[in-house]
DNA sequence: TATTTTTTTTAAATCGTTCTCAAATAGTCA
DNA sequence: TGACTATTTGAGAACGATTTAAAAAAAATA
């Protein structure tokens, strides 16, 4: 019952040529007669012809495929980005392995060695919160294979990268709430390791400073993003003498984890204490009580960008290779 | 800069011993003197050799690769049963390309296409809410690849799947409803060509009848699990003169929808009438008012044994194929 | 018709492995 | 020591495509 793969030995061998003229027919080669084209392409349509990726990537050394690392599939910021990613990238012609990291660098690590023994012809990737050397990926730049960042992009290195303007969206956030007549302001912000995280605190504090608003040393902490070490940092907070009025959170989970812990300690969120957030994720619009605001960073569009740019980079001839490069994408604040 | 491939010849050559000899000791063979293994492995080692994954298949014809097919990975059911998958599967030394259909027969389509086209070993699938026919997965199975069907399942059709008890599952639902005091029942199911979908009637219409509720044909709707669909379906049934007290959702976003509807209708869900679907997702963890309890299907283990199951087919040798399994999960309703 | 040029086609090497079959080496026993 | 077996290694043909260099066929020119 199984068909037996067809080859184009097969197809060759039927209209009577020779191997070499059917492939080159089927890559619509110009030296190649007309009449025997259209022959060689009927038959192997008949023969319901499928080519062997093993033997062109053998000969070509490409595989056609892209690898794409990030923390979690489960949060909706990485599905959605994936969603753009594949769209790019199927309509090329290329196919997408995902791995999931869950944030922890070996499994990032394990990954990436994935990635280098099945020759991945690019990788995109946003690190995982335990990540804080870029040693592994410089393997893979070893090999040869171009690598892309988004969203969770490595610090002090030169690499490619695509993420959205964390600075000013942290400064908008701010603003927003001292518009609101919100003067202390907290920050619950993710692991030192990420750039974004500095962008982050970077645009909380120019705008505090700004803003003449109080600028308190304990009022800025950072979570390994785990639901315990959140809600410890919340309490941490809420302990105070003079707890902050409000907290801007490293995304929407970090803020959800926050904000139950508020109600644990009978503190309603969002009356007591304000929240604002970051990826304004499809779950905040079935919350009756989500954060006040949350920056949408259009995951779709990041992947889709990511994955144009390395689409590129691939594309481009081994002699003039690309300068890394920094896009940044605009955010937006979603007030809720 | 960049390394160049190293190829068991360059290993051979390093150690004056021939290609045949260096390929054996790479795979442990028995016939091949420890000392030369142990030389092999080191030279290996040294040269930091990583097999061409390209060759061996064309040689062996396995790509190690299995193809999944789901709906969406933004659903968290969907990406947790991916982990489930990619556990078991990753250490077997497996690796999975996965495909979102978003519900669309004309994708599940062309990721089958591109199964097919890239060889894999195997295809995990769970259906779209379009697919109401077979033959695309006949295709697969003419090529000889075999396929697992998780939660969404397609119907008459001998096939290997793993599933939740849905039937049971259904029926205990009611049973909590009935319990409450709640007499007429609703149900919001989904599209009539997937299995569950006639479990879960199957499980309601029982319980009804064993418990004596009243049997209301235009309770019984089923959306295509879109938003717009649901919230006109669920406009239905607040419109009748004697509108349900509870309704049974095919999952927690058909209630999500369902109980948006009902505030933009002046209804309060779960106090004016009650909710109770299938999923458990965590997100209904951050709800101040969730469904009044959850069906918990157990996304990763699902995906667990589908993979497990996929993994015995493809192993199993071609003259003593397997007999199409049925795996039954057990579910678990959740009071929240 | 003979020669040159152009257009098509083909033979054969190659990519990096695996694996069959045969050869070489080492070990055993009379 | 020689014959025989057991153990270990090697040569070389696959796998299915691409591609270089060369041959064959067709067309153009003298």
């Amino acid at each position: 019952m199984q068909k037996s793969q067809v080859t184009i030995k097969q197809i060759a061998q039927e209209l009577g040529v020779s191997i070499s003229t059917v492939s080159r027919a089927l890559q619509n080669h110009p030296r190649i007669g007309l009449r025997t084209k259209e022959q060689v392409f009927a038959v192997a349509k008949k023969l319901n012809y499928v080519p062997n990726p093993a033997a062109i990537l053998l000969k070509k050394n490409r595989t056609s495929t892209i690898g794409v690392v990030l923390p979690q599939l489960a949060e909706e910021f990485f599905s959605q980005a994936i969603t753009g990613i594949e769209d790019v990238i199927s309509e090329k012609g290329y196919n997408v392995v995902i791995s999931q990291s869950r944030d922890s660098l070996e499994r990032e690590n394990r990954a990436i060695k994935s990635f280098i023994s099945s020759r991945v012809d690019g990788v995109i990737a946003s690190i995982s919160a335990e990540t804080t050397q870029y040693y592994q990926f410089r393997e893979l730049e070893n090999y040869g294979v171009p690598i892309v960042f988004f969203d969770r992009v490595p610090k002090d290195v030169r690499v490619n990268k695509v993420r959205g303007n964390i600075v000013e969206a942290a400064f908008e956030s701010i603003a927003f709430l001292e518009a609101r007549g919100v003067r202390r302001i907290a920050i619950l912000n993710g692991p030192a390791s990420l750039e974004i995280c500095d962008e982050r605190l970077m645009g909380y504090w120019n705008a505090l400073k700004q803003l003449g608003l109080p600028v308190v040393q304990q009022y800025i902490k950072s979570t390994d993003l785990s639901r315990e070490d959140t809600c410890k940092k919340m309490d941490e907070l809420l302990a105070m003498k003079e707890p902050p009025e409000a907290v801007l959170c490293f995304n929407d989970y970090v803020a959800l984890y926050a904000m139950q812990q508020c109600k644990h300690r009978g503190i309603v969120p969002n009356k007591d204490i304000s929240f604002v957030s970051f990826a304004n994720l499809p779950i905040t619009a079935y919350l009756d009580n989500p954060p006040l605001a949350s920056v949408e960073q259009f995951a779709y569009q990041m992947g889709e960008k990511a994955a144009q740019l390395l689409l590129q980079i691939i594309d481009a001839p081994d002699d003039a290779p690309l300068e890394p490069q920094d896009i940044v994408i605009d955010t937006k604040l979603i007030v809720h």
